[in-house]
RNA sequence: GGGCGAUUAGCUCAGCGGUAGAGCGCCUGCCUUACAAGCAGGACGCCACAGGUUCAAAUCCUGUAUCGCCCA
C-alpha cells in the first residue's frame, strides 16, 4: 500500500485515496475491538441511524465528531472500541411498506403479518446496507465485525429480557389511559413523536343551560366537536364569579345529557370565560379532572378519526367534517354565542403530519418514577453522566423531573412484538381489556404457564403490538455489548466512555438510556455525554426533509473529499453544543467553507511532497531523530512550536474542545510549518556543502511532518494515512494505530551520540524494569505498593487513599515523609546489584524520581498540585481505579521517567521555549516589515535590496544578528547592516518600524526614485481631485438638503476615506526627500 | 408565560478583564523549481443598545432590543 514520491501529483486527489483506505481499513479489520488489550477501555457506541434513511448532514457531523474522538483515543493507546449499528425505525419502515402495498392495491392485512415482515426484512437488507456503506464512506473507524441492528437476535433478546424484568418488578403495566393517537398511521405515538404547532385558530363560546332553569354558563373551547363527550363543566373554586355554581348541573345541548358543574383548581380563571367544558376521554387536563372527580369517560371517536356511536347524530362523520356540521347545528340552536380569533398550539404527528387525537385506549406503559429517580440520584450525587457542555445538564435534569409514564406499545407490526400472550379462550377468543395474559420469553413457556392456570386446552394469542422503537434504543449502550449475558465485551466496554449526540434528543434518548441502564446495570451507561448542535443551511435555517433544504454530505465528499467535509464540520464547532452553519451555493452545488478545507488538504499534500523530495528517498526512521545539540535556531523554533501544538491538541481533545484542536493544527501546519519553517530551511536543503546543517534540517522536517500527520489523523484520516505510508514506506501498519506525539518525547528519542554511553546504566536499569514487568505480569504498581506496605503507616495511608480520591494535604505529607525515609534507605542500597531485588529498586527509584521531580522544587510543586487536582477530578468521575487500570497508565509514566533521565543528562528539560519563540517572532516581524516596504516602493519580487536595521537595544541587535540569514532569505535582502544608531545620512530611503526597530531601505540604484515619486504624486493628484469633487457636492446646500440621507452619508464617508489616503501618500512622498 | 442560547469585519465564526482576531470574500503585485486549490502585501470593526463595577470592559453585573431553540 505504499507509493513513491514520483507518484505524487501536484494536486491531491481524494477520490482514489479515500476509497482505497476505506476498503483497506474495513477488509483488514484494523479497528476491531480487543477485550484482551491492556489499555484503558474506551468505548463509543454510535447513535444508530434509521435503516430507512440515507445519510444526511447531521449524521456526517455526528460521525465526524465521534470518529475524531475515537481515533484520538486509539492513538493515545486506549483499548478502543467504536461499535456501529442501525435502528429498525418502526413507524418509518411500516409507512414505507404500506405505501408500497397501497400502490399494489393491498393492505397489510391482505398480506398477513408473516409476509408483511418478510417484505420489511427484504427492504431493510437493501436500505440498511446503504446507510452502513455511507458511514464507511465517512471514514468511521468502527469495528464492523460487532455491528448491530436493533432487531438482531441478541438485541431482541435484551429487549425481551428487559420487558419481562420490568413487568415482574411491577414497572410495566397494561392500562386504559389517554395516549397520543395518530389517525393517519393508526397507532399510538409517544410524546416525542408529537410536534406542537402554533396555529391561528378560533375560540368558540358555547352556552350550556343550567338544568334548574336559573340561567346558563358560557364555556369557551378550541375543539367544539368534543362537546359530545363532555361529562362536566368546571370552574375554579377561587373564582368569585362562578363559585356558587359548583354542585349544580347543566344540560348538554344536542345530546341533552345532564352533567355536573365541578370546582377544580386546574381551571385557569383567565382562560376564555373562566368556565370550561370537561371531556375526560379527549383531553389530558380533563382526563386528570375526570379521575379526580370520578366522572364518566365517554369516547366519541373511532381509531380512524371518525366519530362513533356516542356522537349521536354525528356518528360516522370524519372529525373535521363533524366539527363543521356540529357548529352549524349549535348556531341554529342558539348555543353558539361568540367566535373569537385565537392563537394556540395543536399537536401534530411527526410521521402522519396530521393533528393527533388524545384517545382513551388500552396500552402498555412503563412506570417512570422509580427509573427517573435512580437517574436523578446519579446525576445529583455523582454528576453522572457528565455533560459537555455543562449547561445541558440542567435541561436533562428538568426533563427527568417531569417525565410521565411512558406508553410503549405501538399498533404496528415491524418491531419487537410484545412478549405477552393472551388467554383468549377465557374471553370468547378475543383480546379484550380484561383478557388474562402471560408474560414469557417465548410461546412454549407461555403455553406451559397458561396451561397450569387455565387448563390444558386453553388458547393463546400473542399481543399483536410492537414496542416503541425508543424502548430498544434505551438499551442500546449495553444491549449491543451482549447484556443480559455477562460477555467479555460487556465486562470490558461497559459503561461506555462517551455518548455523542445532538441536543434535540437529550430528552427522549439520553434520558431513556440512563433510566434503563441505571435500572438494569446499576450504572450510568456512559461517563460523558457530548452534546453537539445542528447543522444549519447557508441561510441559517434548520435542514429538514420537508423544507427540502438538506445538503447531501456525500455530494460534498465527492466534490471536495471526505477529509475536507469532516474538517469543515469540526473546525466550525468551536463553542460546543452550538449550531453550525454550512456555506453552500445551491446552483453550483459548491461550498466555500468545504473548499477551504480542501485547500488545506492540498497544502498538506504539497508540503509533504516538498519534504519527501528533499529527504533523498530516506524515511524518517532511516534518517534518525534530530540531534538536539546540533539544532539551529529555526529548528529549535519549529520544535518548540510543534511541542506547544502537541500539548494544546491533547489538552483540547481531552476536554472535547474538538474545534479548537482543529483550528490550532490548521494554523500550525499552514502558518508555522509551511509558510515559515519550510521557507527558512530551503537554502539549507539546497546547499550541498554544509552537510551537517542539511542533515539536521532533513531530520527535523521528517520528524515534524510525521508528527503533524499523526496529530491531524483523527481529523483527516485518509490523506494523513496516505502520506504517512509514502513517508515511512510502511506497508504493514496503519497510521491510526501508531502512537500520538507526546510533549518532549524527542528528548528521549533524539539521536544523541555523545550521551548514549552515559545513558547506558540507566537504560539497562529500565530494560530490567520492562523485562521483569511484562512476562511475569508483575505489575509495577503492585510492587510499589508492596514496598510502601512496609513503610510507616502515613505512607501506606497515602497510597491506600490514592484510589478513592485523596487530598492534596495527605499526599504531600506522605510523600515528604517517604522522601526522608528513602534518602536514608538509598544509602544502604547503594551497592546492591541491579538485577536481583529489582522490584524493590523499581519502587524506590520511581518514588525518588517522583519526589525529585515534584516535591523538591517549588515551581514543580505548583504543577503537581494542579496535576493532583485534575487527577482527583478524574477519579471523582471514575470512582475507583483498579490495578489493571493503573497498569495501563504505567507505560506512559515509565516513558516520562525515561525522558527525565535523558533530559538530565543533556541538560535539556523541555523543547518548549517561549523566550526563543518571542525572539523568533521579532525576526518574523522584521521580515514582514521589509516585505511591506518593498511592496510600498513597488520593488519587484526578484530584486534584492540593502537594508539598515537600527535598534537601541543590544539584546535586540543580538537577536537580529542571529537571524541575519533568515532575514536575507525571506525578505530578499543583499546587504544587511545592524546598527545601534543612525550616524550617517543614509540618503533617500523608505522607512518602516517594527516594535522598537527601525528598518530602512536605501532606494538609490534599486528603484527609479523619480518614477516612484511621479507614481505617488499622480495618485495623490487623483485623490486630491476626488476630494475636491466630493467637497464641492457636500458644500452645495441643494445636494445636502435634497439628496437621500444615505447618499449624503456615503459622500461623507468617501471624503473621509480619500483624505486618509491623501495623508498616507504625502507621508510617503516626504520620506523620499 | 417559563427557560436556554446568540448578537464582534461584507459572510461564517474565534476571543470572555489589559494594544480587536481567523477563514472565505474584496483590492494590489507575483506562473519565486512543494503548492495559482498557491505566494507576498493591503483595505475594512461606536465588539446590538443603555446603565453599573473597575485604574482598565467586546470580555464581569443589571436592564433593553432583535433573532433562534426548547417547554407550557
Amino acid at each position: 500500500m505504499t507509493t513513491t514520491i514520483s507518484n505524487l501529483s501536484t494536486q491531491y486527489d481524494p477520490k482514489i485515496t479515500e476509497s482505497k483506505w476505506q476498503q483497506f481499513w474495513v477488509e483488514n479489520q484494523v479497528f476491531q475491538g480487543d477485550t484482551e488489550h491492556t489499555g484503558k477501555p474506551f468505548c463509543i457506541v454510535i447513535p444508530p441511524p434509521n435503516v430507512t434513511g440515507s445519510l444526511h448532514m447531521g449524521h456526517a457531523f455526528n460521525t465526524a465528531l465521534i470518529d475524531t474522538i475515537v481515533r484520538y483515543h486509539r492513538l493515545i493507546g486506549d483499548n478502543t472500541l467504536c461499535l456501529p449499528g442501525t435502528d429498525h425505525a418502526s413507524i418509518a419502515v411500516q409507512t414505507i411498506i404500506e405505501k408500497q402495498l397501497k400502490a399494489e392495491g393491498k393492505t397489510r392485512y391482505d398480506l398477513g403479518r408473516e409476509q408483511f415482515l418478510a417484505r420489511a426484512w427484504e427492504w431493510k437488507k437493501e436500505s440498511g446496507e446503504t446507510i452502513v456503506n455511507q458511514l464507511k464512506r465517512l471514514g468511521l473507524s468502527a469495528d464492523w465485525s460487532r455491528e448491530k441492528f436493533t432487531l438482531d437476535q441478541t438485541v431482541s433478546n435484551s429487549v425481551k429480557t428487559a420487558f419481562i424484568q420490568l413487568y415482574q418488578q411491577g414497572l410495566i403495566y397494561r392500562g386504559n389511559y389517554l395516549v397520543n393517537w395518530c389517525p393517519q398511521s393508526q397507532s399510538a405515538v409517544s410524546d416525542l413523536e408529537v410536534e406542537n404547532k402554533e396555529i391561528e385558530g378560533k375560540l368558540w363560546h358555547l352556552r350550556y343551560p343550567l338544568t334548574d332553569g336559573s340561567g346558563y354558563v358560557e364555556v369557551a373551547t378550541t375543539r367544539p366537536e368534543t362537546m359530545l363527550g363532555d361529562t362536566a363543566v368546571a370552574v375554579n373554586p377561587n373564582d368569585p364569579r362562578y363559585r356558587d355554581l359548583i354542585g349544580k348541573t347543566v344540560t348538554l345541548p344536542i345530546l341533552n345529557r345532564e352533567i355536573p358543574i365541578i370546582g377544580d383548581e386546574l381551571v385557569e380563571i383567565e382562560f376564555g370565560t373562566g368556565c370550561v367544558k370537561v371531556t375526560p376521554a379527549h383531553d389530558p387536563n380533563d382526563f386528570q379532572m375526570g379521575k379526580r372527580h370520578d366522572l364518566p369517560f365517554i369516547n366519541i371517536m373511532n381509531k380512524d378519526g371518525s366519530l362513533n356511536e356516542n356522537a349521536g347524530p354525528f356518528a360516522g362523520q370524519d372529525r373535521f367534517q363533524a366539527r363543521k356540521n356540529l357548529l352549524q347545528r349549535l348556531e341554529d340552536d342558539g348555543v353558539l354565542v361568540k367566535i373569537e380569533d385565537y392563537r394556540h398550539t395543536v399537536p401534530y404527528s411527526d410521521r402522519g403530519k396530521v393533528p393527533v387525537e388524545p384517545l382513551l385506549s388500552t396500552q402498555w406503559f412503563v412506570k417512570i418514577e422509580p427509573l427517573a429517580q435512580n437517574a436523578l440520584t446519579e446525576l445529583d450525587q455523582n454528576e453522572s453522566p457528565y455533560f459537555v457542555p455543562e449547561r445541558w445538564r440542567k435541561v436533562y435534569r428538568d426533563w427527568l423531573v417531569k417525565l410521565t409514564d411512558w406508553c410503549v406499545s405501538r399498533q404496528l407490526w415491524w418491531g419487537h412484538q410484545i412478549p405477552a400472550w393472551y388467554v383468549v379462550s377465557e374471553t370468547n377468543g378475543a383480546i379484550t381489556d380484561h383478557t388474562p395474559f402471560i408474560i414469557a420469553h417465548n410461546e412454549a413457556e407461555a403455553i406451559a404457564q397458561a396451561q397450569g392456570k387455565h387448563g390444558a386446552d386453553c388458547q393463546l394469542e400473542q399481543d399483536p403490538d410492537v414496542l416503541d422503537t425508543w424502548f430498544s434504543s434505551g438499551l442500546w449502550p449495553f444491549s449491543t455489548l451482549g447484556w443480559p449475558e455477562k460477555t467479555a465485551d460487556f465486562e470490558t466496554y461497559f459503561p461506555n466512555t462517551t455518548m455523542v449526540t445532538g441536543f434535540d434528543i437529550i430528552f427522549f434518548w439520553v434520558a431513556r438510556m440512563t433510566m434503563m441502564s441505571g435500572h438494569f446495570t446499576e450504572k450510568m451507561p456512559f461517563k460523558d455525554v457530548y452534546i453537539h448542535g445542528l447543522v444549519r443551511d447557508e441561510n441559517g435555517k434548520k435542514m429538514s426533509k420537508s423544507a427540502g433544504n438538506g445538503i447531501d454530505p456525500l455530494l460534498l465528499c465527492d466534490k471536495y473529499g471526505t477529509d475536507a467535509l469532516r474538517f469543515t464540520l469540526i473546525k466550525e464547532v468551536a463553542g460546543a453544543g452550538q449550531d453550525i452553519s454550512l456555506q453552500y451555493d445551491r446552483q453550483k452545488q459548491e461550498s466555500q467553507s468545504v473548499e477551504a478545507s480542501r485547500n488545506f488538504a492540498n497544502k498538506l499534500w504539497n508540503a509533504s511532497r516538498f519534504v519527501l523530495m528533499n529527504l533523498e528517498g530516506k524515511t524518517p526512521q532511516q534518517l534518525g531523530k534530530p540531534n538536539l545539540n546540533k539544532l539551529e535556531l529555526a529548528d529549535k523554533w519549529i520544535l518548540s512550536r510543534f511541542n506547544q501544538v502537541v500539548k494544546q491538541t491533547r489538552d483540547n481533545l481531552d476536554k472535547y474542545e474538538i474545534g479548537e484542536a482543529a483550528k490550532g493544527l490548521y494554523e500550525f501546519i499552514w502558518g508555522d510549518f509551511c509558510d515559515w519553517y519550510i521557507e527558512l530551511v530551503k537554502t539549507r536543503l539546497y546547499d550541498k556543502e554544509n552537510k551537517s546543517s542539511r542533515l539536521i534540517a532533513q531530520k527535523t522536517l521528517a520528524y515534524v511532518l510525521e508528527g503533524i500527520l499523526t496529530l491531524l489523523h483523527p481529523f483527516m484520516p485518509h490523506i494523513t494515512e496516505e502520506i504517512w505510508h509514502t513517508l515511512t514506506q510502511n506497508s504493514d501498519g496503519v497510521l491510526g494505530k501508531q502512537s500520538y506525539p507526546e510533549v518532549d518525547e524527542l528528548i528521549v528519542l533524539s539521536d544523541d551520540n555523545e550521551s548514549e554511553k552515559e545513558d547506558e546504566i540507566e537504560l539497562d536499569f529500565l530494560e530490567a524494569m520492562y523485562q521483569n514487568r511484562e512476562p511475569e505480569k508483575l505489575s509495577l504498581w503492585k510492587q510499589i505498593v508492596a514496598i510502601f506496605a512496609e513503610l510507616p503507616e502515613q505512607f501506606n495511608y497515602f497510597f491506600q487513599k490514592y484510589g478513592q480520591g485523596f487530598t492534596v494535604g495527605v499526599s504531600l505529607i506522605g510523600v515528604v515523609i517517604a522522601f526522608k525515609i528513602l534518602t536514608t534507605v538509598l544509602g544502604a542500597l547503594h551497592s546492591l546489584p541491579l538485577v536481583s531485588p529489582t522490584f524493590q529498586l523499581i519502587g524506590l527509584f520511581y518514588s525518588l524520581w517522583f519526589i525529585y521531580r515534584n516535591i523538591i522544587w517549588s515551581d514543580q510543586r505548583k504543577v503537581l498540585l494542579e496535576e493532583i487536582g485534575d487527577f482527583t477530578k478524574q477519579f471523582k468521575r471514575e470512582k475507583t481505579l483498579t490495578f489493571d487500570e493503573v497498569n495501563s497508565v504505567l507505560p506512559s509514566l515509565e516513558k516520562e521517567l525515561k525522558s527525565e533521565i535523558a533530559a538530565k543528562e543533556q541538560g535539556i528539560k523541555t523543547l518548549i521555549n517561549p523566550d526563543l519563540e518571542s525572539h523568533f517572532e521579532l525576526l518574523i516581524n522584521i521580515i514582514r516589515t521589509i516585505r511591506n516596504l518593498r511592496a510600498e516602493a513597488d520593488i519587484k519580487p526578484g530584486v534584492k535590496v540593502s537594508v539598515i536595521l537600527q535598534s537601541d537595544s543590544a539584546i535586540e541587535r543580538e537577536i537580529l544578528q542571529s537571524g541575519v540569514k533568515y532575514i536575507q532569505d525571506l525578505a530578499k535582502v543583499s546587504d544587511l547592516i545592524i546598527v545601534p544608531s543612525l550616524t550617517e545620512d543614509p540618503g533617500k530611503v523608505i522607512a518602516g518600524v517594527a516594535g522598537t526597530i527601525q528598518a530602512l531601505i536605501p532606494l538609490t540604484g534599486v528603484v527609479d526614485i523619480e518614477a516612484l515619486r511621479a507614481k505617488l504624486e499622480k495618485n495623490l493628484g487623483k485623490i486630491d481631485k476626488e476630494i475636491q469633487s466630493v467637497n464641492g457636492r457636500l458644500n452645495n446646500p441643494n445636494f445636502v438638503n435634497k439628496a437621500a440621507a444615505d447618499v449624503v452619508q456615503k459622500a461623507k464617508e468617501a471624503l473621509a476615506e480619500a483624505e486618509k489616503q491623501a495623508e498616507i501618500l504625502r507621508e510617503r512622498l516626504e520620506r523620499l526627500q
